[in-house]
DNA sequence: GGACCGCTTGACTGCACGGTCAAGGGGAGC
DNA sequence: GCTCCCCTTGACCGTGCAGTCAAGCGGTCC
């Protein structure tokens, strides 16, 4: 694989991944076949053997992409914010307003959290957003603002709440984000000082 | 379908139920085939279609049987205790001894929820075992020892931080259950109360 | 010993789907 | 107008699997 494409070629790439992450997002992995992606497309199914080694390779190309943007949401939002405090919460809210913009693809998370060919994959990513999490945690233990337990076990209880949260009343339930926003934040920021 | 059946018959449904419920748990719901599970226990396939009318709904009961384990493993911990705090955090600790006691159900749960087939049936299951939870903390409201939030999303933020400690730390880690209930508890606790 | 019936067998069917490939289009550069 | 090569086509292949069924076994009751 690795090929060489020309401006036409790329945007047919794009074309792919784009459709094939909405399809799977909607109908879910198994569900969506590779022919019923070519035929969404109106194209033979050569093309998409063309661009992909493989459904499979798809699929985590499909996570990388995602995960990468969910993070790069949490960033965006963060900024330089000094306060570390104050960076876990505009974490949260931006993972929140990201679930929110991306309902579909609180699915496919989970559905790849599961499975053992996605599940590394999904580790990996996560970790990499999780890091972020624990060094505010680390910074606010410092500043004695957080209770001392490992930053780590902290940072995963963080997106245990805003995670399950996000699912049961934005995925399911249409809330308002900024109303469960603010809970999440609420929760976290009491269950991390401790009292 | 709803057969009668003679003792022997009986326990042949037992033995497959609990045979395709280790394999479902260990190597997934899809990578285990019907041929897989009639073979393993060394019968012929008929035999499965004698005592279950598909695959789908033998996985539909291992899922219902799994989350009553984990409902009545709740209510024995927390027995009669009056005070409402203490019965959340007796729930709290009972869920992580199960998650424990059965690790690899938590991949399937996950999977469960994730499919379009399965969710259903998920969320049926949670919402009755978190029913419990939003009895004790309404209660505790009321006691002016809990925050007046929504007891329903309450609830789920500490099933959030449960089921996300027990996936990373027990599942994956293989922690010590003691500890991460002790951390989940705090997190709740605190969480819920407020400042 | 014969009839009944709960239970078992395992070859077979139908089908869905991931992946292949030989053949052909068409744009760019000469 | 010719050549090259990126890209496209869609019939085809192999496989794996859920589910079927005609036939048979063996315990029980009369």
């Amino acid at each position: 694989m690795e090929r060489r494409l020309t401006p036409r070629g790329k945007e047919r790439r794009r074309q792919l991944l784009a459709f094939a992450t909405q399809r799977f997002a909607e109908h879910g992995y198994h569900p969506t076949s590779v022919a019923d992606i070519v035929s969404g497309l109106g194209v033979g199914k050569g093309v998409f053997y063309w661009y992909f080694e493989s459904k499979e390779q798809l699929m985590l190309e499909v996570l990388r992409e995602a995960q990468q943007s969910l993070r790069r949401a949490q960033q965006d939002a963060i900024g330089d914010e000094p306060d570390p405090v104050r960076r876990i919460e505009l974490g949260i809210r931006a993972s929140m307003a990201w679930f929110d913009r991306n309902r579909s693809l609180v699915n496919l998370f989970q559905f790849a959290a599961s499975e053992e060919r996605f599940a590394p994959a999904m580790r990996r990513g996560q970790e990499v957003a999780l890091a972020d999490t624990v060094r505010h945690v680390k910074e606010a233990v410092v500043e004695g603002r957080v209770r001392d337990s490992d930053p780590d076990l902290l940072s995963h209880a963080i997106l245990g709440v805003t995670g399950q949260l996000a699912r049961t009343f934005i995925h399911e339930r249409n809330a308002s984000v900024d109303e469960i926003a603010d809970a999440a934040v609420a929760f976290c920021l009491d269950g991390l000082s401790g009292s």
